[in-house]
DNA sequence: AGTTAATTACAACGATCAGTGTAGTTCCGC
DNA sequence: GCGGAACTACACTGATCGTTGTAATTAACT
């Protein structure tokens, strides 16, 4: 490693630290609870370091939301790859749907901490992002609907509108799972899985090929 | 009417102003960026009669929050009522499921807000209900799903588990309107017809008895 | 009108907290 | 081990706010 970054590396440290403290603050306790203090102590920064690092608390909420939109979608297209291609017969279609639905959900501690960080940044701070907000948040929409399509393309779904049955699709399962379980379900949750099996075939019935 | 009420009458009507002054900032600005000065001016009422009529701030969340709660199940049950009996035919069934969703979308000003208030309840204020707080809500859902059951019984939908049906009937109509437009569906954004239409089509293409 | 209860206006307390300034301390490359 | 940058400890300001107490004011009822 360059001798630039190990300055650089220790500081990346640092960045990661706070960021990491300031999402579990914001996520258990909401932005006007977690105070600064609490944050640099979690992190074991000073509360000086995180103003030298982010300014004030408004970015760091920022921050912290662009990073785990950042890393859910990230998730989310390297787990479409690994999950949802190549497939050519339509029995594999319910296992590989629930495989990567159930990835989403446990990989991610919870992808339901993001819903709830999209939340914070609208409510909690007026309207923090002169970024690209909206765009960022129907990234994964997205990338679903588009690989939804080409399983469509290859003829083992029947899709109209994809990025409409993308919303379908997330409605059936992570929506339905974190209605009805809240963002308690600490990756291990066994009433997970029966949700996502039966959303996916809710979906297969409306959007399948055999009908 | 009574003598005895026209006192409890102009207490009544502070209680509502205070308890709508308090919805209508908790909504638009969260628990904590919403100070009782401003929540009393609003209702046109000193602070220390919020206060008086309160006690303390997390009753008065928690009284918004039951309040808004009750009156979204009446109108769920009324709307029910009103929209999903006596069917025969199934022709007229996606015509009903429509007109109740968007009638549910648009009656409560908007039933977003609703959510977002159990939010607050959970996030905002640790946990706040000594009260029944899973319970009341379920209760839309299980309403939703009784009605479905008896949609079933009479040979128009195939269902077997009608709490999930209803659960996935939410989370096409309403999941993806929320998710979509946020709760800025002011009761007449155009957008949120076809989606509620989209979702109650694909739902009856995932629930439907002609296959 | 007069008594009583409800309501207001107002001040004040104590706590929390964002954000800043600074002086001292640690760390790192040289 | 020196010099400078990163970091910490700490104190402080200014503001917001929940909550309470109280005296004055208004409204209700007889």
């Amino acid at each position: 490693m360059p001798p630039t970054k190990t300055l650089r590396e220790g500081s990346a440290k640092k960045r990661a630290a706070i960021l990491a403290a300031a999402q579990e603050l914001f996520l258990a306790n909401g932005f006007d609870r977690s105070s600064i203090d609490a944050i640099a102590a979690r992190a074991k920064v000073s509360t000086r370091t995180v103003y030298d690092y982010f300014g004030d608390k408004r970015t760091l909420l920022r921050t912290v939301v662009e990073n785990i939109g950042q890393s859910l979608i990230a998730t989310i297209q390297r787990t479409l790859d690994e999950t949802l291609t190549d497939l050519t017969e339509a029995g594999e279609l319910e296992d590989a749907l629930v495989t990567f639905s159930m990835r989403i959900a446990t990989d991610m501690l919870n992808s339901a901490d993001y819903a709830m960080l999209q939340r914070l940044g609208q409510t909690e701070s007026d309207h923090l992002p002169p970024r690209d907000d909206r765009a960022m948040a129907n990234a994964p929409d997205e990338a679903v609907g588009e690989r939804l399509a080409a399983l469509a393309r290859a003829g083992l779904l029947d899709i109209a509108d994809p990025r409409l049955a993308a919303d379908h699709f997330i409605a059936l399962t992570f929506g339905v799972a974190i209605s009805r379980l809240g963002s308690a379900n600490a990756a291990g949750d066994a009433r997970v899985r029966p949700l996502i099996v039966e959303g996916v075939r809710a979906f297969l019935r409306a959007y399948g090929k055999e009908r």
